[in-house]
Formats: structure tokens, sequence, C-alpha cells
DNA sequence: TAAAGTTATCCGAATACCGGACATATTAAT
DNA sequence: ATTAATATGTCCGGTATTCGGATAACTTTA
């Protein structure tokens, strides 16, 4: 009814394994037991549990040998590495983002959406300020928990916008302290602004934050870098200056992934 | 009869899947067109076209809307970020292996191996000394046409030496240039001085190399570290002393890897 | 305009996927 | 020890899905 609903043309045997790595990718980066992965994909158990058999013949889940725990395994990974190398963004700004983690001495994110969820793809701080933050590379939570969520929900068409926070809200409130009040007013605040900013809002209760996205030709949003610091850090004039420097870089980036390369 | 034929039990469309993901990975970065995939994967179009719709479904698997060549997707390399992060043998390499490629000066390569493949997954190069060199992280190609698949030949048991050899030599044979008797002799040099060496052998008759495998504490390599350079640029003492700094690098790496960590 | 090559679609037969039900560890509580 | 509770592993028959030969549509080359 209000859900849409229409995904039934995928192959069968397909799909649950997307669904499983999915689900163990979401999980922690120590893996998953049978019985979690039950509770968080909703498959029936015996079907995981041959699923998954299949899977690590593959190569593309492994166990733990005692503590019998499953992780994502050694052949995605090396898979992985030649997917990233069709697509660049991480590579590309590189440089870019640890010039400007380095200027702004605080650490920055790099994000993309992956279906309903956000995956930060590139962490790079100041070397002469080492900061400990909780993002790692390969992180994956729900689109809309993080800054630079907001930040891409300010180019993604309003309908598009209301359908990933529906099919999430269960998601966000399962995590502890979420605020939808505030965390409403954060989106608003995107939308209207084009960018993502918020103070002691949604988690962390002592951090503030700026995000801008990365756009397309077209304007629709591939990725977004997002950066954080201790509330009151910065004041008014300092915030600015703080987001313009995200922009430059965002437009930066966009110029060089979507620039044409002479023929050869 | 004389091959092993021993994997019937993986599921039907997961196995068609992988064999599909893996050409394309082994495929050039621009991707693969459907006639490519057909002839380097063996298997029958209607099959190939079928599957490859599912994976588009799922995000694995891209299309270039111009040139219509298949590739792989942005959701895989997604995925790819959480699998990498669960096995970070590149993240923990990554300052040692960038210290050795400014002490050599020379280009530093970190590979593994994945089935029939070598893929590499790391690549460092000294700044003061930009050079150009042909493998890229994400790189795959059959295992045994790297001086790092040579260094790892060196730890495995002889039979799956020679299995790995009799499954790829087809392709070793589709190189340019591939020289039966030169491998051979390469191989051989390996198993005896427990090294990967090489010099005006294999492919490019320019340059040399030298590589170590990175052992795991029951002796079994999980990777290896290789590094080129211009034949003649080193004397037999400049090697022997290159040679050390790459095994103390390899020790120095597995140590970190396989060090249990202090219980928190 | 024909011929060669590449891509897309049908569709019946055969297979291997599906998951409820049951059996077997493994851990916790009495 | 014994029971209870929880987690993991295995069977197996019905049926939905996959399989790929055959064919059609489309695109480039001669």
């Amino acid at each position: 009814m209000s859900t849409p609903e229409t995904s039934p043309q995928a192959a069968g045997s397909l799909n649950r394994a997307t669904i499983l790595l999915t689900t163990l990718a979401r999980g922690s980066r120590k893996g998953s037991t049978l019985t979690e992965l039950v509770k968080r994909s909703g498959l029936p158990r015996p079907t995981i549990h041959r699923v998954l058999d299949s899977l690590m013949e593959l190569g593309w889940v492994e166990r733990e040998p005692d503590s019998g725990r499953y992780n994502l395994g050694a052949d995605l990974a090396a898979l992985g590495y030649s997917a990233i190398a069709r697509h660049p963004i991480a590579r590309v700004a590189e440089t870019t983002l640890s010039a400007l983690a380095e200027s702004l001495r605080q650490v920055v994110y790099l994000g993309v959406r992956s279906g309903l969820d956000m995956v930060c793809i590139g962490r790079y701080e100041s070397p002469s300020q080492i900061q400990i933050g909780k993002g790692y590379v390969g992180l994956r939570g729900p689109f809309g928990m993080s800054l630079s969520c907001m930040a891409m929900f300010a180019h993604l068409p309003e309908a598009e916008v209301q359908d990933i926070i529906n099919a999430n809200m269960a998601r966000y409130h399962r995590i502890e302290g979420f605020d939808e009040q505030g965390f409403h007013r954060t989106v608003a605040d995107a939308m209207r602004n084009g960018y993502g900013t918020y103070d002691n809002i949604i988690l962390d209760r002592s951090t503030s934050g700026l995000a801008v996205a990365i756009l397309d030709p077209s304007g629709h949003p591939v990725a977004a870098i997002g950066t954080t610091y201790i509330t009151g850090w910065l004041d008014d004039a300092g915030k600015q200056r703080c987001l313009e420097q995200l922009q430059l870089a965002a437009s930066k980036l966009a110029q060089r992934l979507f620039m044409e390369l002479p023929a050869s």
C-alpha cells in the first residue's frame, strides 16, 4: 500500500546472498553470529545457513575458526579492489581531502550512498592533530544518520528523501539516543540550505558538523564530504570559512571526476 | 581424469555470477562487451545475458550507457570497502611500504592470491621519484605471472604450485611474449631461494625485480611484496641490500598482522 | 542490400532452491 | 546431575527458477 514492494525480478539465490552480504557489512567488523543474521536479515534460519555455505565455498564469506562468527571473505575483498578501481572517487579525492583535513585541522570523511545505506569510503586526518573519530573506511549505516546524508538529501527529489526516511525510520530508532524531532529539523535545514549542518543534534551531543555534496553534471549527488568539530570551536565566521573550503573541494572533485579526458 | 573437477556443491546462479564477476574483474578497467565475456568465461550467451541482468538489478554490475560495456558496479565497490575493512593487510602495510618505497626509491607492490588470480592490493611509490609502472590497485591477472607470485610459490606445497601452473598455462600463453622456458627457470629459482627474482625474464625485457612473501604463523603465504627496477641499476651488493629490506618489511608486517592484541 | 557480427528475447524441461520440521550441540539455570 | 533454554546443523519433498537451444531484433561492414 504505502511501501513500493517492487522487486520481484532478480534471481532468487542471488537476492538472498545480497541480503546476507549487506547484513554482514552492516554488522561489526568482528563478524556476526548466525542468530544475529536471522534477527537482522529476517530470512529463515535454514536458508541463511544454506546460502552462507555456498558463499563460504566461493570465498565471499569466512568463518572465524574459534568464535564461529561469519564475516565478509578475502575473495570478496579482492573483488572489491577491482570494483573500486573502476569507481575511483576515493582515489581521486585522496590528495584534495588530505590537504583539506590538514588545512582545517579536522577529520574529513567521504561517503557514498548504496541503496538504503551510507558507506564511508574515505577518512582523512591532519597528521599534526590526530583526532580519534568513530568513522572508518568501510563503515556502513542507515542512510540519513550522518551529516553527509543530509548534504545529499538536499540535492535529491523530496519524494525520494521521504521514501528513504520512511524505509529507514525503524533502523534510526534502533540507535541509542535518536531524537526524531531534531532529526526532521536537521533534514529541513539541509533541504533549505543546500548543505548539511548541525550543532548538538542527532547522536553525539558535544560535536557539530558540516557536510556538502559532490554533484554530477546533472546535479545528482554522487558522494558527500563531511567534517566534525567540537561544538564552540568555530564561531560563525569560522563556520562560514569551513563551509566555503568544503564547497571548493567538492566542486574541484566534481570537475575532476566528470571532466572529459582528451582523446589519446 | 587428470583435472580434479571437484566443485559440484555451490549454488548454481551464485556460481555463474561469481564466474562473470571474476571475468569482469580480469578485464580492462573500461569494462567488457558481452561477446568478450562469452569468449573469456566460456558460459553460454543467453545465460550470461540473464545473469548480468540480475547482477545489474543488484547494482553489482553496471553498463556504460553509450558504449554498452558491462563493468563492476558501484554497490559492489561499496561492499568491497566493508570487506576490505575486515582484511586490513593493505591498511596495515600502508606506512611500512610507503617508507620502503621512499628508501629504495623504487615502486613497491603488494599482492594477494585469489583463487587462480593474483590481485594487486597496494602500490607505493616514492614521492621524490615518480615512476610510471603498469600495475595499479585492483589489477588482476593469472597467478604466476608476476614476481610476487614466485615469492609465494616458494612457500606453497610443490603439488599446489604445479596445480596452479597447469591450470593457468593456457592463460600464460595468451600473454604476448611469454617464454615458457624462462618461466619454469624462474619458478625453480624461487623454490630454491625462498624468494622471487628475475632479470630480463618473463615479460618486460629491460626490468629486473625482487619479491618476498608475507607468511602467517604456520608458514603459509598470505601476501607478497615486490619491487621492480631497471636492469643494471643495482649491482650484487645493492640487490642484496634491497632483498634484506624487503624481507625486513615482510617480517615486520607479518608480526603486526598476526600479533595477538592485548585483551581490552 | 546483402552478409556478418552482436545483442536481446522466448519458453518448455529439468534442476536445485526453498524452508518447515526435526536432530544435535552448546550454554545457563535449578 | 538434570533440566531448561538457546544456538547450530541437517533432511527432504514440492515447486518456483534456472537452464540454454533456438530464434528474432538490431548494428556494423562489405
